[in-house]
DNA sequence: ACTGGTTGAATTTTT
DNA sequence: TTCAACCAGT
């Protein structure tokens, strides 16, 4: 089959596709054919005789691996199944799973999820008896996420003067301590947690040069999707991986970088031609997704960036309507509003649900959403969010199930040492971890030796308990996954325990318990499928967050929900950007630097360029947030699209507080409960005084009295100073102790 | 060792 | 609102 690629593509997208030997980078803007590029170009390579074993394909999501797969086999059938194409984190952790006894870890290791490594760290915090308040697990394993993927060892972090001097003003000088620590138990534990299949592969081919000339060989055309999200450690890899035949290929849009809080990197793409001074470049900047109006609000929202390539993305499409506005006064009519759109949207003009996504910046907004839809009858379906295999009793099945692979998994076993109840409490599993330490055992070398190291009475259920997982283990050895699933499922009780729960919850803990067993069944029964073992599945889930595993059984035409970053790559007709405030998107965390504003633009620029022919921005004057209502302010990104692309319709009075919206009503249901909020955040008898004048507050210092328009008097109690910003915690008389950002804060030294 | 109640803190975004 | 951590009582 020859495919006439000219009468397919336009002339940049062609050369993208025909120039397939050698260095190439593809400067794709939003909407621009990127996929189909990337599709054509391996359709192209497949056609001229390059074996599909030899080509790599990288994503950074699940979703997109899959469509560009599906997208392929349509081009080029059958042959498309064998090109490696994956996820950075899926395809290393893959090659690892048959190299790792190279670096010391077993074939059988686990992947330790966000929640395993918190838990670790939280725990590892506690031993050394630091204070948990300074040191919290997403703040430091933040950080040493941060080092992995910069590529920096335990010992380059306890050494360098640099980090040391950070973490010092930080107020946090152990934190090398705690990577140490974290570093070894999951080493013992043979664990990895999301970070180290990067940095182990890193570490793989630095010290295995056989290993990587093996597959150096092997992937002769590497291409990366969404280059500008990768980090350091995914750059090495690929560059690493290209050295030998130099056949790599990028396809990136600095416009569309929002993983910079991963550690993505952009300069991974500006100095691209540095490593690769043969480069050929190709612009693509015709944008065929989106009509002219959608297309041009997007650029003039980006313009506000100042770091940023010169692209000129246009639309040849038509005009379009105007991007419409929505001002509502509670989260929940925001829901009603959206809801009532999509319904009369899909009548007037003969849409499918399919048609529609409904996005928004944090999984939390998605609640309200979907309380309306529901009320409407509109279906709909949520990527992402907390998946299935987040729930307790997944993770407490699959706890089971990664012991019996790995009895050295640590936060597995402490997962169910206990569940169900056999008699091992706290203070014991305390012991047997010192005992470990002490005798530099891990922690299943201690289990399964409990007799040695308690009194025979605690020690009894501790040695039930490891037989139980010796004999799942041998279990495993000879069944499939599902067997071994199956037999483990029912012998540990966890059925019986489930099953004698007759609540609606314990319920469809039991029916979830049994989704998951069928999902092994149809693992295990995949014809294509080579390796049927439980360490293969565990593998698998250990990496799929998305719903997507689902998307083939739900049926029927429905809306889509999701935040921003799981939308990237995707298109829908109609797209609503919901929750446009001011500390919601951009988010609170964003607006202090300049990096980092931008970098939620950028997260805008994305949202806004999904939408093929009509976009609705909707915002709300309040908001439940912890249980009790909070006014917010429209979001600053709406004054920065170019006025003329949008029609302010719903939005006539700026400045209106909740309940002097013509759709005050809406908030009756709930305003009768609470009464019409006396704001708690203001102070009750005080006023500010007409001349307030904020005075300088870089020389703060502790036990200083200060003024504060709001809030009144009040006592400085601390300061801390992290990452360039400078927070103050004050102790004031009327409102209480309350910590303010000295950027922000309006304050008047006394 | 387990239970139940209270308190306090937390929401970005993903592999 | 929700969830985890802590505490006192059994």
């Amino acid at each position: 089959m020859a495919l006439d690629y000219l009468s397919l593509l336009n002339p940049s997208q062609a050369g993208a596709v025909m120039n397939t030997e050698g260095p190439c980078m593809i400067i794709a803007g939003a909407g621009s054919g990127k996929t189909r590029v990337l599709t054509y170009r391996i359709a192209h390579l497949l056609e001229k005789g390059v074996d599909p074993f030899n080509i790599l394909a990288l994503t950074f999501t699940n979703k997109a691996a899959k469509e560009m797969r599906v997208r392929i086999e349509k081009v080029v059938g059958p042959d498309a199944k064998n090109v490696w194409m994956g996820t950075f984190h899926s395809v290393f952790a893959r090659i690892l799973r048959s190299e790792a006894d190279k670096i010391g870890y077993p074939r059988s290791f686990t992947i330790y999820d966000t929640q395993d490594s918190k838990t670790l760290v939280t725990q590892i915090v506690k031993e050394l008896e630091l204070d948990d308040k300074l040191y919290k697990p997403g703040m430091v394993l933040g950080r040493i996420s941060a080092a992995k993927n910069k590529l920096i060892s335990v010992q380059q972090y306890l050494n360098d003067p640099v980090i040391r001097q950070d973490d010092e003003a930080a107020l946090r000088p152990k934190i090398g301590v705690i990577y140490q620590q974290y570093a070894q138990r999951c080493f013992k534990a043979g664990a990895m947690d999301f970070d180290d299949l990067l940095y182990q592969t890193n570490v793989l081919f630095k010290d295995h040069v056989d290993v990587l000339n093996k597959y150096q060989n092997i992937f002769k055309y590497v291409m990366v999707d969404e280059y500008q999200d990768t980090n350091y450690s995914q750059y090495l890899i690929t560059r690493k991986l290209a050295a030998k035949d130099r056949n790599i290929c990028v396809v990136g849009d600095d416009a569309q970088s929002i993983y910079a809080f991963r550690g993505a990197d952009i300069s991974n793409i500006l100095n691209f031609e540095k490593d690769y001074p043969e480069l050929q470049v190709f612009k693509l900047e015709q944008n065929y997704r989106s009509t002219k109006n959608i297309v041009r609000a997007a650029n003039s929202v980006i313009k506000n960036n100042k770091a940023q390539l010169r692209k000129d993305v246009f639309s040849e499409n038509e005009e379009g309507t105007l991007i419409e506005v929505i001002k509502a006064a509670s989260d929940n009519e925001e829901g009603k509003l959206i809801a009532n759109s999509i319904y009369e949207d899909k009548m007037n003009h003969h849409l499918s649900y399919d048609d529609f996504a409904i996005l928004y910046r944090t999984n939390a907004q998605s609640r309200a959403m979907e309380e309306a839809l529901r009320k409407l009858n509109i279906k709909y379906k949520i990527v992402g969010g907390l998946s299935f295999y987040q729930r307790k009793e997944i993770k407490d099945l699959v706890a089971y199930l990664r012991m019996t692979v790995n009895p050295n998994d640590e936060q597995a076993l402490r997962r169910v040492i206990n569940y169900p109840k056999r008699g091992i409490g706290d203070t014991t599993v305390s012991k047997l971890i010192n005992a470990a330490e002490e005798a530099n055992h891990t922690i299943w070398e201690v289990v399964s030796n409990a007799d040695k190291f308690l009194p025979t009475r605690v020690a009894n259920p501790v040695v039930g308990f490891a037989e139980q997982i010796k004999s799942y283990t041998v279990v495993a050895g000879k069944e499939d996954a599902f067997e071994a699933a199956k037999f483990i499922a029912k012998n540990s009780g966890m059925i019986e325990e489930l099953y004698a729960d007759k609540s609606i919850e314990g319920l469809s803990r039991y029916e979830n318990i049994q989704e998951l067993l069928n999902g092994i069944k149809e693992y295990v029964d995949d014809p294509e499928r080579e390796d049927k073992s439980l360490a293969s599945f565990l593998q698998d889930i250990a990496l799929v967050t998305d719903a997507d595993t689902k998307d083939a059984q739900q049926d029927g035409e429905m809306v889509t929900l999701m935040t921003i970053h799981s939308a990237k790559g995707l298109e829908f007709r109609n797209v609503y950007i919901v929750g446009m405030e001011e500390n919601l998107f951009p988010s609170q965390m964003m607006i202090t630097s300049r990096a980092d504003l931008e970098e939620e633009r950028r997260l805008f620029y994305v949202a806004i360029t999904r939408a093929e022919k009509k976009l609705t921005l909707s915002y709300a004057t309040s908001r439940y947030q912890w249980g009790n209502l909070r006014s917010c302010e429209k979001s600053r990104f709406l004054d920065e699209i170019d006025p003329q692309y949008v029609d302010f319709k719903f939005s006539a009075s700026p400045g209106s507080g909740p309940g002097e919206s013509p759709f005050g009503h809406v908030l009756e249901r709930r305003s009768n409960l609470l009464p019409p909020a006396p704001r708690k955040t203001v102070a009750k008898g005080y006023t500010p005084p007409a001349d307030f004048q904020p005075s300088d507050t870089s020389n703060l210092t502790t036990g200083q009295r200060v003024e504060h328009p709001k809030f009144g008097f009040g006592t400085v109690a601390k300061l801390e100073t992290q990452a360039g910003s400078t927070k103050a915690i004050i102790q004031f008389e009327e409102v209480g102790e309350k910590t303010l950002l000295l950027s922000f804060a309006k304050l008047r030294v006394l």
